[in-house]
RNA sequence: GCCGAUGUGGCUCAGUGGCAGAGCAGCUGAUUCGUAAUCAGCAGGUCGGCGGUUCAAAUCCGCCCAUCGGCUCCA
């Protein structure tokens, strides 16, 4: 006999080989048939898994992430069964759950297409209806290898080749389909409900351009349909929220062909990028930052001598002038170096702290623009510091602090990655070690939480990056922190020490909003295009119901205009229900509604476009109410 | 850059070899209206570009450009 402990205290005998799926069914059916995976003694196993030591069980569900993700990988796992059964041939390479369904990398003489998908959802359909077990089995490395080498599945024998010697090998099997996988896997493919194959995509073999390209289907699946319903209609509220939908809509910006990658940014977009700035203008002066300005273009000798010509050149446009080649700049730190360099720094200017809103120019790669979050022309919120080398930790964090008043400001969640030495980096290993250890040091003192992205530093130096999320989830570096001791040497940067000589200062470089334009398409996704008060680029919208009251709306406006505050009135000889749903749709904070009553005493009638209706109110009150609300930056 | 899809008026889209369409937006006129769409009329497109097949191409073929979803790369 096994004693077998339950989540909720209670504990049962049963004879030792019963399986875990056995034990769920003893306890309750349903409960059994709701469990995708069973966590035992710690440790995620089939349900499949015979009993044989005493311990604790815990049956997870659909609701629990891990059992999201085991529910997710067998999905896959009959996604590719179907996919082989239509086109044999087809090899697998891998095919794991991801954050919202799962995918399967396939290498193919057929070339699949959303035509497919069909054929593929209704065969993986007959999958879940055979309810075949999916059943594991440990294999020796030679029996997996001739295995696989049979079957002529060569991505799973590089897999096999690569797993460490002592690894436990194991396939999973369903019907005539047999993976590589280390499971674990639901109990049989009946569990599975609701599947949908959702795109296609290129996808290299292990990530590296100089593999073969796979194809690749996504896909999600859910124990119910109406969960996959609930999915698939967030997807569609989410592109309502969509940057490049709402820029154009609410008239902010905009990217057309004849600039690929370098964004327009319209009379009303540039109300939002100007109200950013101040108010970046204004934090950075409290923080002790000077603001400089430095050139787009500089010549080649200077961007060999920072590094870039050699390190950097093939994300650089360039230029020649009088027969000298010059660089449009791909960076602000050069033009900030050559700023620091003319005067003489004593150590007690240090540390000095130095901002530019830099205009920087990148060639991406076509495929990857994207709207305004990924382009090739943008204006940093850059600032070098320039320090002594025991001030390092203190600067790092005013800026982890600054970073977070910002973020905290619009609302934003985010979560922070520290990135090591690049392959193509410069400078020695020991000087990127206390460089990281610089930036770890200082999160921790913040008690931050943060992941390491190993290899994906600066050319230069390690960073800490802040990442928000777009309305899809997807996730934008927008903040960074980078470590510099590469710059300063590369110029000859010096202070002057207490003893006389001089010295090499440490420096930073940094951004709070990253790129203007991409915290702005963040920005307009999070509120969907319902920016607070102090941003909206119309915050008044003044709707006279009759021709009779547009004196009055007229005076509304301008009487608002004289106080600071973006108004404008609709004179159009339109019902008041269509100018309200114009206004709505504008998302403009405030429409005020004025008519012979309003007129008659001197009011306006207040809609908010969040809370409708907020009745009649003396315009010198409504001004007071809205006034704090801009100046207090409210979301409101 | 790579894989796949897409490209028709300002926007959203219909049109699969035979006279380029609709709704919204715009303009003009009428309407003077109270919290999310008043009515009527008008105007607007070398169907992404170039080349080819055909008596005839938005439609079929090729190349290019751009966009979208990914991969890779990075704020």
């Amino acid at each position: 006999m096994v004693a077998i402990k339950l989540k909720d205290g209670g504990q049962r005998e049963y004879p030792e080989g019963i399986s875990l799926l056995q034990v769920a069914e003893d306890i309750s059916n349903k409960l059994a048939k709701n469990t995708v995976v069973a966590r035992f003694n710690g440790q995620l196993r089939d349900l499949h898994t015979e009993v044989t030591e005493d311990g604790t069980l815990e049956l997870l569900d659909f609701d629990n992430p891990e059992a999201r993700v085991v529910y997710r990988h067998s999905s896959s796992h009959v996604m590719a069964q179907a996919v082989q059964r239509l086109w044999p041939g087809t090899q697998l390479a891998i095919g794991p759950a991801i954050d919202k369904g799962f995918y399967y990398d396939f290498e193919s003489p057929h070339t699949f297409t959303p035509d497919d998908f069909k054929a593929i959802e209704e065969e993986m359909l007959k999958i879940i209806k055979a309810d075949y077990p999916i059943i594991k089995k440990e294999l020796s490395r030679e029996d997996a290898l001739s295995f696989f080498r049979d079957r002529k599945e060569q991505y799973k024998v590089e897999l096999i080749e690569d797993l460490p010697v002592d690894a436990v090998i194991s396939t999973y099997q369903q019907g005539e389909f047999i993976d590589l996988c280390a499971g674990p896997h639901l109990p049989s493919t009946g569990r599975l409900k609701a599947v949908k194959l959702m795109s296609l995509a290129g996808a290299y073999w292990r990530g590296s351009e100089a593999n073969q390209m796979l194809q690749r289907i996504y896909a999600t699946s859910f124990p119910k349909k109406s969960l996959l319903d609930d999915y698939l209609h967030k997807l569609e509220e989410a592109k309502r929220r969509d940057h490049r939908r709402l820029g154009r809509e609410l008239g902010l910006f905009v990217v057309l062909d004849e600039g690929p990658g370098f964004p327009f940014f319209m009379p009303k977009g540039m109300i939002l990028r100007n109200e950013l700035e101040k108010f970046w203008r204004e934090e950075h002066a409290r923080a002790g930052y000077h603001e400089i300005r430095t050139p787009i273009i500089l010549n080649r000798e200077m961007w060999e001598q920072s590094g870039h010509w050699d390190h950097y050149k093939e994300n650089m446009y360039f230029t020649v002038i009088d027969e000298t080649d010059y660089a449009i700049k791909p960076m602000n730190c050069p033009g900030g170096m050559l700023a620091y360099k003319q005067t003489i720094h004593s150590y007690r200017d240090l540390p000095l702290r130095m901002g530019e809103m830099g205009l920087v120019h990148r060639h991406e790669m076509s495929g990857v623009l994207h709207g305004l979050m990924r382009v090739r022309a943008f204006t940093q919120d850059d600032a070098h510091i320039f320090m002594l080398p025991d001030q390092i930790i203190d600067e790092i964090k005013g800026v982890i602090e600054l970073v977070d008043r910002f973020y905290t400001l619009f609302g934003f969640p985010y979560h922070v990655e520290v990135s090591t030495k690049p392959e193509k980096a410069m400078g020695s290993d020991e000087m990127w070690d206390i460089a990281t250890e610089a930036l770890k040091q200082a999160l921790d003192e913040k008690g931050m939480k943060y992941r390491i992205n190993e290899g994906d530093g600066a050319f230069y130096g390690p960073k800490i990056d802040f990442h928000l999320q777009d309305s899809l989830d997807r996730t934008w570096q927008c903040g960074t922190i980078q470590l510099d001791f590469q710059m300063p040497e590369k110029f000859d940067l010096t202070y002057v020490g207490e003893d006389g000589e001089k010295h090499r200062p440490a420096m930073i470089h940094r951004v709070i909003y990253g790129s203007i334009e991409r915290f702005i398409g963040i920005l307009t996704e999070h509120f969907a295009g319902a920016f607070p008060s102090w941003l909206a680029p119309v915050q008044v919208r003044v709707l006279p119901i009759t021709d009779r009251s547009h004196e009055y709306a007229r005076q509304v406006v301008e009487e608002l205009k004289a106080e600071g505050i973006r108004a404008e009135a609709d004179l159009r000889s339109e019902k008041t229900g269509y100018k309200i749903r114009e206004g709505q749709m504008q998302k403009i904070p405030y429409l005020l509604i004025v008519g012979d009553k309003e007129v008659e005493a001197g009011t306006v009638s207040v809609r908010h476009r969040r809370e409708g209706d907020l009745g009649p109110a003396a315009l010198k009150d409504f001004k007071i109410l809205l006034r704090s609300e801009i100046e207090e930056k409210l979301n409101r």
